[in-house]
Parts: structure tokens; C-alpha cells; sequence
DNA sequence: GTGTGTGAAGTGGTTCACAGCG
DNA sequence: CGCTGTGAACCACTTCACACAC
């Protein structure tokens, strides 16, 4: 069965705050209490974690010790993957260093950058290519998934690039422009300027 | 009537591609050619188009020109914002820096951090005060919109200080935890270890 | 009694299909 | 005839309501 994104998306959440409650000490936690820390209904929780089978107890809540390995596993990924990042700029770096990521899922393998001041250095550790030469060294290393953080008007081209080494599985776009990728390879935007004009949208809009 | 999220997310791409296809000369465009580019259905591009009033034309399809100022009138703002930035880490200064954002609709007015090397130094241009000080400076400045770029355990504390200025009509949080703001306070996340995780998820489970 | 698990109902967004206008 | 505009059908996700297990 498919599992709807929201629910993929609350999943997450239910495992970070289930993390907390184990440092907090807590053995126990019931759908209502999780909603109201994360803004859910009760139901909605309820409904989210039966999908993956009875794993409360009626009458006493969740155990959260239990639910959180459930729900670890259910988003534990098969292998550590390789990662690429092209567009080693700002945002680049805050990628590369971001404390929230976790790392025993993946590592960063590859950056890829235009610019030579950076090409054949290692920024953070990792060496730094060509983006010229992205489809080669996807393939050498094997890289399923790329993070996309050049300028819009550079991304369509060196996703296009990279598609062709054959091997990515996911691309997580945080370019501000719309890619188009083939069947098989998924595609997550992550678009802050949308983000934005939309915060900005419904705070003139409030009223209506 | 009340404009539904999604539509919003895709006016922002359509005011986009007009820009594009204005700087490329082109005249007209169709639903149909909008949404190939934009991977949208065209019924889809009309639908969202249509709850604005009538603006294309039957056999012919979409003046590029007028169509564009009309979603610019519908996304504009009636002032230019001022928004604070909390938290000016990679991300932070990525953020500040950030090429696509439209600038004509809001300006940084301040930064917030912890770092004493940082308060009280201008970090590209804009003065950073202690975050100690946010809830006086955002009523000083009055400040609308804040962006949260620091660490998931610091964020719920400085945004709840933010919000006893009671200046704030929106919040951006770029912080991995899931935040509450009084009725009447918009909040956005942007959450990039959630859309990772979707990533890797619908990556293992392709299949199913 | 308490809190879960879940079919059924409700809500919201998308897609269809076609009428209608240029 | 071509392409928009739109009610109706469809689909997806959320919420309700209650049986059931502890």
C-alpha cells in the first residue's frame, strides 16, 4: 500500500519528537498528547502510525521506546547512499554542514562547482569537481541521489548532464526553476522563494 | 473565496515562466504549453488562471504580457515588508544572500544571533542585534516577517520572545522542529531534513 | 474507564469533458 | 475550428465516531 506523502512527511515528525521523549525518559505517550505537541489531530496520528500495523496498546497509549524503533526502521534506508552537491555557494556550505541531516543514512561523496577557485579543492572535506565532468564522476562513485544548489539558470542544464550518468535514483531541487526528470528518478523541490510569496500571499489575503 | 495553497504555489511558477518567456519575446501562450513546461495538466493551469476573473482569450490562449502583470498584481504586497532574520549561520547568511528572492517586496530590516563575535558588527549590510533583544527590536523596527535559521533547540524559545512584540503577521521556519504561534500569526516551515527523508523513503519503497 | 484501530463520512484539490466564445 | 472557462466527477487526505482491547 502507498503511502501518502503527508503521512511520510508526519512520520518524520513523530520520530524526532519520539527521539526527545526518550532522552526526556518518557515510557508512554498517547496519539492526542503527540498531536498537540506537533499540531495534529489525535485521529490523524492514530490513522498515520495503524498503516504500519498495531503497535499501541489500547487503554495505555504508545510505548515509546517501541514506536520509535517502528518507526526508525520504517524510515531506515537500505544501504548508506552517496550523495552529490552541485553548487558549492551559501547554500551549498549550509547543506553540507546542516546539523539536522543524519548522517548514518548518507554521506556526501562529491561537490560540484563551476568555479575554479574551488575545483580540485576539498570544502568541508569533500573534494570538489568540475561540474563539467558531474555525469564521470556520478558513475565512478555511484551517486543515487544529488542535491541541486546552483542558480536557477544553471540547474535545468547540469541536472540534464547528470541524469545521463544513469545512476540517480533521487534529486532534491533547491533551485528556484521547475525540472523536468524521467520516469524513475524522483524529484523533490524545495523552492524558498514559493515559500515566501506564499507567507506573503495569505498575510495580504488574512481576511478573506 | 479562499485560494488554495497548492493554486498559490503554482501562480509563483506561472509569474515565473512569464518572466522567461517576456525576456524571450513571445506573445501568447496556451494552458496547454504552460503546463508541459511546468509539468501541470492544462486543465490544471486553466483552473487556477480562471479563479481571477476571465483573462485569456477562447482559440487563441494567453496575452504573456497582460497575463504577467496580472499574477503580479495578484502576488504583490502593499508595502514593502520588513522582515527580521534570526540565526545567521550558513543558512542564515545563504538567506540573506539569496538571489531569488524579489526584493522589491521586503527588505532585511535586522538580524538576531547568539554569537557575541557577531552582535553588534553589520553582516551584508544589516545590523545584527542579540537575540536576547528580538522582542525589543521587532516592536522598534516593527518588523512583520521573521525568518528561523538557527538550531532546532534554540528556535522555540527566540520565536516565542519574537512573538510578545506582537509585530510579527508571519513566520518562516527553516528550524527542524514544529513550532506554535497565536491565531492570527501565519507560520510556513521549510523543513529540508523532512523532504530528504521523503526522498529516501519513496526511493526504497519505488516499488510498491 | 481509557486510548487505540478503523470503517464511514466529510473535506479539499484535481481532472474530465464539454459548452461557449473568438 | 481552437483554446478557454467551468460544473461535475473523481480522487486523496482528514476527521469523525465508535467498537474493541487493556
Amino acid at each position: 500500500m502507498r503511502i501518502a506523502e503527508p503521512t511520510v512527511e508526519r512520520l518524520v515528525q513523530y520520530h524526532r519528537l519520539l527521539e526527545q521523549l526518550r532522552k526526556d525518559g518518557r515510557k508512554v505517550v498517547s496519539s492526542q498528547e503527540m498531536g498537540e505537541i506537533l499540531s495534529f489531530k489525535a485521529s490523524q496520528v492514530r490513522k498515520d502510525l495503524s498503516y504500519f500495523g498495531e503497535i499501541g496498546k489500547r487503554g495505555v497509549g504508545y510505548s515509546v521506546d517501541s514506536l520509535h524503533r517502528h518507526i526508525d526502521r520504517i524510515l531506515a534506508t537500505p544501504e548508506k547512499w552517496s550523495i552529490g552537491l552541485v553548487g558549492v555557494g551559501k547554500l551549498g556550505e549550509a547543506l553540507l554542514g546542516y546539523q539536522a541531516f543524519r548522517k548514518e543514512k548518507f554521506h556526501f561523496s562529491a561537490l560540484f562547482d563551476n568555479d575554479k577557485k574551488k575545483i580540485g579543492t576539498k570544502i568541508q572535506g569533500i573534494e570538489c569537481y568540475s561540474s563539467d565532468d558531474i555525469e564521470k564522476v556520478l558513475r565512478e562513485k555511484n551517486i543515487s541521489v544529488l542535491m541541486v544548489s546552483v542558480p536557477a539558470s544553471g540547474a535545468p542544464l547540469v541536472v540534464a548532464e547528470a541524469l545521463k550518468a544513469g545512476t540517480l535514483k533521487g534529486i532534491l531541487n533547491f533551485a528556484p526553476v521547475s525540472l523536468t526528470v524521467p520516469e524513475g528518478v524522483l524529484l523533490i523541490p524545495v523552492d524558498i522563494s514559493i515559500e515566501l510569496e506564499k507567507l506573503f500571499f495569505y498575510i495580504k489575503h488574512k481576511d478573506d
